[in-house]
RNA sequence: GCGCCCGUAGCUCAUCCGGAUAGAGCAUCUGCCUUCUAAGCAGAGGGUAGCAGGUUCGAGUCCUGCCGGGCGCGCCA
């Protein structure tokens, strides 16, 4: 059974293909703000009638009576509203028809086809000190946006670009020996031994302790970066993070002579010149707002320059889009990655940046790595749980500001909305455990027909709406949304209408209703990384 | 100085690449547990969407200017 959005739009692209010629760009159609307008509700006569120059009332009713004919099983009646919005009322018949479906393919039904290929490069923290709250977000944003490609059909692969080179890793390693030398001499103030710029926190005296104990094996910069990411990756298996597919080494590519390959490539191509003793690349020819160095003056590569090789490298691996995490400080970054991009030959199109916000502390504190103040990612989950903090990071839109007040997390976590939605898989598990249920019998989803029911059944199917929508914007929080919607819904529904009802045959009726809320739950929290509850 | 983000109820935020009466939660107030979990439901109060213009059938949303807040602007990574 095709899903009911992927119905609902191609019959309107279909109608606008054979009466008007043409083919709107998405959406064709919105699930409405109340339920009285209908299922999904379409503004393209309106977008239609300032294109054409016609009256949208008479577009919308040639679009209506197309659809009528080719939707007559699916829809009860096609509305058509004050200015031409076309209403778009799905029948009961065929509602019961989604539902059985739900129950037969579970999660499998809202499951999509989309067969792209798709890199997601995220988090990709340095590895010169634990992860801040900070890092949370970006680590959870990634994740979540790459469960729901990789559920919408598409073959996902996870990228941690792995800072291991460069200035701020040699800081960090003479960090590390400086202290442990300091150790070794039994010198009191620490602190004061830390080179200009370098890094400040316990975990570099740790590191610079565990570093004397097993001397002279490898040097401090293997011995860090390799102490760092065992608890980068400690601190991601707490959140619940799968694994990356690959930790690309900086490191690596400048040693295997990517990056030279890559500037001959631009040399080739006349983009790089040489200017007071640094070797530039030219990317305002590719719409950045000034050209960029590549190689210092003292001979050393930019950061830029490995990111071109890496990006190079990402092109040539034959994905049809590369998505990037970025942190907020990253913005003016945007233009010269696609410069670059443009320049080897690419369509800019087919990287996508995902800018997420700050995260900021209810208190003033600045957070600062090398300082050694940051709030640290493990500490915030043993305080309120791996499940709350993945759900509090994604309760705002990428581009939104999150101010993460702890206090609230740890204290009233009872407040939080996650518990809202939560309490409905609960609620649901608690009816199947007294109505022992063993199987569903969708003979017996006729019977439904309370106003209620029918409304929750409606709210559920439209997650195949919220998918495709959290899909294209790549906004996790829409599932959140959706999910919170939902509740609501099923918590009015309980409050009204006894499950476990004397007539077996309703019974039998309201549980496969049941079931299929507890499919989408089961499906948008798993999406989340939340374990759905099963008492509380 | 230039660039990016933000300004919506007392507080925290929604409002879906311009749509229908701007909605939730928290807080305040009023009802609802002998029946599947009251971490819930029903209801009340609370708004000049920072300000001023513009674009059009229609603007919280787009454009311009101003005010206020945050962040960034290296031959750092």
């Amino acid at each position: 059974m095709k899903i009911v959005y992927k119905k609902i739009s191609d019959t309107l692209n279909e109608a606008l293909k054979k009466e008007y010629d043409v083919s709107l760009e998405q959406p064709l159609w919105e699930v409405p703000p109340q339920q009285e307008f209908g299922d999904f509700s379409s503004m393209v006569a309106l977008k239609l009638a300032s294109r054409l120059k016609k009256d949208p009332l008479e577009i919308a009713s040639n679009i209506k009576s197309f659809l009528e004919k080719s939707l007559s099983k699916d829809v009860d009646k096609i509305e058509i509203l004050r200015p031409g919005f076309i209403n778009i009322f799905i029948s009961r018949s065929s509602l019961i028809g989604y539902l059985n479906a739900v129950i037969k393919n579970e999660e499998n039904f809202f499951r999509g086809k989309e067969g792209k290929k798709i890199l997601i490069e995220f988090l990709s923290a340095n590895p010169t000190g634990p992860l801040s709250i900070a890092h949370g977000r970006q680590a959870i944003v990634g994740d979540v946006i790459a469960n729901i490609l990789e559920f919408c059909g598409n073959k996902i692969s996870r990228d941690y670009y792995l800072n291991d080179a460069g200035r701020q890793i040699d800081l960090f390693a003479q960090s590390i020996i400086n202290v442990s030398k300091a150790l070794e001499d039994n010198k009191e103030d620490l602190s004061s031994v830390i080179p200009e710029g370098g890094y400040k926190g316990d975990y570099i005296k740790d590191i610079a302790a565990d570093f004397l104990s097993k001397a002279s094996k490898t040097d401090a910069k293997t011995f860090g970066i390799k102490s760092m990411l065992a608890n980068i990756k400690k601190d991601l298996k707490s959140l619940g993070i799968k694994k990356f597919d690959r930790w690309f080494s900086q490191d690596k590519l400048i040693k295997e002579g990517k990056i030279k390959e890559v500037v001959d490539v631009l040399k080739d191509k006349g983009l790089i010149y040489e200017k007071e003793d640094a070797v530039w690349f030219e990317a305002t020819k590719f719409g950045d707002d000034k050209d960029r160095v590549i190689k210092k003056a003292d001979g050393e590569l930019t950061y830029f320059a490995s990111d071109i090789a890496y990006h190079r490298k990402k092109c040539r691996e034959g994905y049809d889009m590369l998505i990037n995490l970025w942190g907020p400080d990253h913005h003016g970054y945007i233009k010269r990655v696609e410069s670059a991009i443009a320049a080897l030959g690419n369509k800019k199109e087919i990287l996508k940046i995902v800018i997420v916000q700050l995260v900021t502390l209810k208190t003033k504190e600045r957070m600062s790595k090398r300082a050694g103040t940051a709030i640290l990612l493990s500490d915030l989950i043993n305080d309120i749980g791996r499940d709350a903090a993945r759900f509090y990071y994604i309760t705002r839109k990428n581009s939104s500001h999150l101010e993460f007040d702890i206090d609230l997390a740890k204290k009233s976590s009872f407040d939080n909305p996650l518990y809202y939605i939560q309490y409905v898989c609960a609620r649901i598990e608690s009816i199947f455990r007294k109505a022992k249920i063993s199987s569903f019998n969708s003979t017996f989803s006729k019977h439904l027909r309370l106003p209620e029911e029918i409304s929750l059944l409606r709210t559920l199917l439209q997650f195949s709406y919220c998918l495709k929508k959290a899909e294209c914007s790549l906004e996790p929080t829409f599932i959140i949304e959706f999910l919170k919607n939902l509740a609501s819904s099923f918590h009015k529904f309980y409050e009204k209408i006894r499950v476990i009802d004397d007539d077996k045959s309703l019974t039998a009726a309201r549980l496969n209703l049941l079931e299929a809320v507890r499919v989408v739950f089961h499906c948008g929290l798993g999406l989340l990384g939340i374990t759905p509850a099963k008492k509380m």
